[in-house]
RNA sequence: GGAGUAAGUCAGAUAAUCGCGGAUGCUAUUUAUAGCAUAUGAGGAAAGUCCGGGCUCCACAGGGCAGGGUGCCAGCUAACGGCUGGUGGAGGUAACUCUAAGGAUAGUGCAACAGAAAUAUACCGCCUUAGUAAUAAGGUAAGGAUGGAAAGGCAGGGUAAGAGCCUACCAGCAAUAUGGAGACAUAUUGGCUAUGUAAACCCCACUCGGAGCAACGCCAUGGAAGAAGUUUAAGUUGCCCGCUAUUACUUCUUGAAGAAGGCGGCUUGAGGUAUACAGCAAUGUAUAUCCUAGAUAAAUGAUUAUCAAAUACAGAACCCGGCUUAUAGAUUUGCUCUUUUU
RNA sequence: GGAGUGGUGCCGAAGUGGUCAUAACGGCGUAGACUCGAAAUCUAUUGUGAGAUGCAAAUCUCCCGUGGGUUCAAAUCCCACCCACUCCG
């Protein structure tokens, strides 16, 4: 991933989550926030109530691989958080199902190209 | 063939495209990054954190009291609450499985309710004596009733009625002898009874110092400065010694702010594999050979094709040895019982 | 990653072997008193789980996170597991 870097510091997840415009989908959310520069930085957050570390690990890959087709499609100057909304059943974790939700939220936001 | 039992192995593979982690090499420039190439990259439980060690710091760990742990015997191990082999007990037709299994004659406690009485006793009954009788005194644990448990069990003798009071058998206890390394087994003799509970206190034997990689060390930045007061603080264990160590705490004033970062520790080790020897076995010894994750918002995924089907539990976080728990399916070997056929 | 604490009616919480926990005690709910009415206060409570039998009254059995064990007897003692929460740079 050229144009995006991964979010690291925990206070960068608070000040996205905090201050970032808040988007919904059914099975992910998306907080973003603008940053001056011309990369885009994305994490990605599970909840502890979405199961035990086999699991969590397999969502975020999914949603990394997702965000990873879309990507070239994005406009850049963004800092992204999605999270995973941990009232959802495990077995509905496919990956069309997460691309295309992701790509409404992402619509919904006007930052698609 | 069916049913069972014990021990073990594997935990999808191959190919294509895109993608990720660190490592090595080369090239490029700007101290740092980028590109290319190469090989490599989660488990049998990585889990629970229930034990035991290594490692680090406190004195490489010391003395006393308190406290914890283990608990048939022997062996193995770095160590263990683990493993192996035996002994006793329980279950099963059997292969085999299970077993916190020291001491209740060292002492103390507890045993509710019921019952006459719970470790000592006479309510009913039975018998003897006194009495016309009611009843009184004494003897008695065979019978009744209560209870989880009632003075070993059962038969015969015995007696006023009874009682290990006496005898045989069984069970239990002690001593002696023999066998065994020992737990223990077998035999003989003796006296004649000793309730249960130690996963109650306790006794006996052995054993345990504390904290943990978020330990700890280094680097950069910072941890502030001033005044006053108190005292030896702090760490090492709950306490007392001893030791380390020379400051620590509180209040006031001024100032600054955030769960701030990097490197080491960090993977070659009580390591794996093969063979030989010793041992019933756990395991040990010798030789040869191999190097096999090291992340830090945390690396293994997506799509397609083929294999009949590819699906369980589940993701290293300092490292090992166990235990416990979860687990789709495939498969190997030994043994037991039973059925049919020959 | 490591260390620790807890789980008992609807909620909080006591009970550390013995008459079934009438589940103590407090809150909650319900009913009554006081008031024109309400709040507060006071009083009562046959409500405080599940199942079986029964027309009903009532009776019996099982429940202290779950499953085993020790014991005559376990919410309590021991072992294993599940869940929730706290702390450590």
């Amino acid at each position: 991933m050229k144009s995006t870097l991964s979010l690291k510091k925990n206070n960068d997840f608070q000040r996205v989550l905090q201050k970032g415009k808040w988007y919904n989908g059914k099975l992910i959310s998306i907080y973003i926030l603008k940053n001056n520069k011309d990369i885009n930085f994305i994490g990605i957050a599970v909840g502890k109530k979405a199961g035990k570390a086999v699991k969590r690990n397999r969502i975020k890959r999914v949603i990394r691989e997702a965000y990873r087709k879309i990507d070239p499609e994005i406009i850049k100057g963004n800092t992204i958080v999605i999270v995973w909304k941990s009232k959802n059943v495990y077995e509905n974790l496919k990956f069309c199902t997460v691309k295309e939700d992701m790509i409404k939220c992402f619509s919904k936001a006007g930052i698609l190209l």
